[in-house]
DNA sequence: CTGAAAGCGCTTACAG
DNA sequence: CTGAAAGCGCTTACAG
């Protein structure tokens, strides 16, 4: 058990060739006879030897490391874009290097460190990065996108899901339904998310002369819809429709006003999420929501990087993802 | 706009000190004077200097990156494990490096890899490592621990919740509750999780004199519950008392049983599933089931990696975590 | 406390 | 096709 690390100079010497020569041979680039090829991997085999990335790093300028910095890795959907995002970074020869944001929303504290690591290209999912840090990334080309938050009338790359329309849909669709009290529940309230869902909730109603509806501030989990519905199935007049800003809240008021309030699901209240998540489409639920079109988002995120990649100097993009509201029984009985 | 990125010379030309001196600025364990340091700083500021840690690793010879090996990053516990993990890590100095071994259970294509980008250690979780890849990380004293599965009678760390007991647990409450007919749906049929959990199972029957149970063969999703109980409950004799590999699997059964079959839960059959996932404690499941203490096999996952970190050569260990009976509705009507 | 110099493990012109 | 040499951006004895 040699505690040393084989270095190429160790295969050169086993081989009896130049450490050029080993070198050559590990990159795909250059020219080797078969020979002194199958000498060199022969004895890179004996050792144990595999060449050092992060030296390599250093002559070519270019590590293959993309960071991901996320907010909430186990929420929502993240999980799903991380086991995505990465097996596609792989196939494509990448690696990724995942940074937490922990409970602050707030990116600008690791890209540093993610910096500091020599990072390709920086993906930035549910968290926020501010202009000073964005103008760091441009100015060491290392390209940057956000994902599923944008910084308005910048020059940062983003892709969202269009939560504008989406919070219209739902407007639209309550209305259609007879809903004549409606109520939000916000996501975390400070997120461009939940706003946008919000406005474009808000705007759908007054386009079809309803006032303000509802509002109730939660967060982006089950336990807030659980609290939401309590306080809204106690209080003076019930509302008879709820958007909940995500699927998760709207699955913790169903299953509260259902179990606890003994109401029925869409009768005595209707109820309508975001997100599609798998869960929603489930007998217990089959919870109407607005489906985000994950898989597009993804498909952007990576081209958009990509392109970044291969041309830098590239024009930003901030792309906008359509939705799809999608129908089921907590709106409507059928 | 400079596109290239400053270098410690750099900063030593601008703040008229030596390369050295500004490389000891950024490290610890130097003494610098007071005002040398803050002439650095300045100019490190100026042109947006960090060093780079790449550079840094070729000479300490430690990268400060763990490397994460997954299997399933958006299934079950992993984003749970992954949030956690990260963030501790983080705290710690360490940064991750994630892996995503896909459809594959075989960490081995992938650890080389890893080890090319000089991971100080490694995490592999829900996937298998063989032991010749296992011989190599001991050879370049790498530490690697198992997550959430083992190599017997081998020297590999690895953490694991108690499965046979676990399974124990749920024939011994299956039986006090009066059930005759008792079946099993595996998870992923190969998986050491999944067998163990039946061994405890079928041990525990056996036991009380019962036979084997009605075992179909699922996977770790929820699907794979429903296809489970629609087979089950269209055969001869159906079970009373089913016991899924997974909470997942087991809110596909109480669903199916529930919304297609109009059966009732526990009256007509009753489900146990394995984890205790948040989702299992909703008043629209109540699934009684098996605790994993999965705080608890972080936290010693991350012991361990960081035994063997701090001191090389530290002896193999091989946790197995205790695991608790969750009583709910699904088994016993209250 | 600070600088000059060697060296970590590689890649890549430059010759041959 | 192959080797000798320079150099990527750092750290760290060695002197002073």
């Amino acid at each position: 058990m040699s505690s040393n690390r084989a270095t190429a100079h160790d295969v050169a010497r086993l081989a009896g060739v130049s450490q050029s020569t080993v070198s050559r041979t590990f990159s795909n680039n250059s020219r080797i006879s078969q020979a002194t090829r199958e000498r060199v991997m022969k004895a890179a085999e004996q050792l144990g030897y595999h060449p050092n990335i992060l030296a390599r790093s250093l002559l070519t300028h270019e590590s293959r490391l993309i960071g991901i910095v996320m907010a909430g890795i186990d929420t929502a959907f993240a999980p799903y874009v991380l086991e995505n995002v990465t097996l596609r970074l792989q196939a494509a020869g990448y690696r990724s290097i995942l940074f937490n944001v922990g409970r602050a929303q707030d990116a600008d504290d690791l890209l540093p460190s993610a910096l500091a690591y020599q990072v390709d290209g920086l993906i930035v999912a549910s968290a926020l990065v501010s202009e000073a840090m964005a103008a760091r990334c441009a100015s060491l080309e290392t390209p940057l996108v956000l994902f599923n938050r944008s910084v308005p009338d910048s020059s940062v790359n983003s892709v969202t899901a269009d939560n504008v329309a989406g919070g219209r849909l739902v407007a639209q669709a309550m209305i259609d339904a007879g809903v004549t009290r409606p109520a939000f529940i916000t996501g975390r309230e400070r997120s461009s998310t939940s706003q946008d869902r919000e406005r474009g909730f808000i705007k759908g109603l007054a386009d079809a002369g309803f006032g303000e509806p509802v509002r109730i501030i939660g967060d982006y989990a089950y336990e807030a819809g659980v609290r939401a519905a309590r306080s809204m199935m106690t209080a003076g007049k019930r509302p008879d429709g709820i958007f909940a800003a995500s699927d998760l809240i709207a699955m913790g008021v169903m299953d509260t006003v259902r179990y606890e309030f003994g109401l029925r699901v869409p009768q005595d209240v209707c109820v309508v999420g975001f997100d599609d998540i798998p869960e929603a489409a489930r007998l217990a639920y089959q919870l109407a929501t607005v489906r985000i079109d994950f898989d597009a988002m993804i498909d952007k995120t990576l081209s958009i990087l990509h392109d970044h990649l291969e041309t830098p100097g590239t024009d930003p993009e901030q792309v906008t993802v359509p939705v799809t509201f999608i129908e089921r029984s907590s709106l409507n009985s059928t």
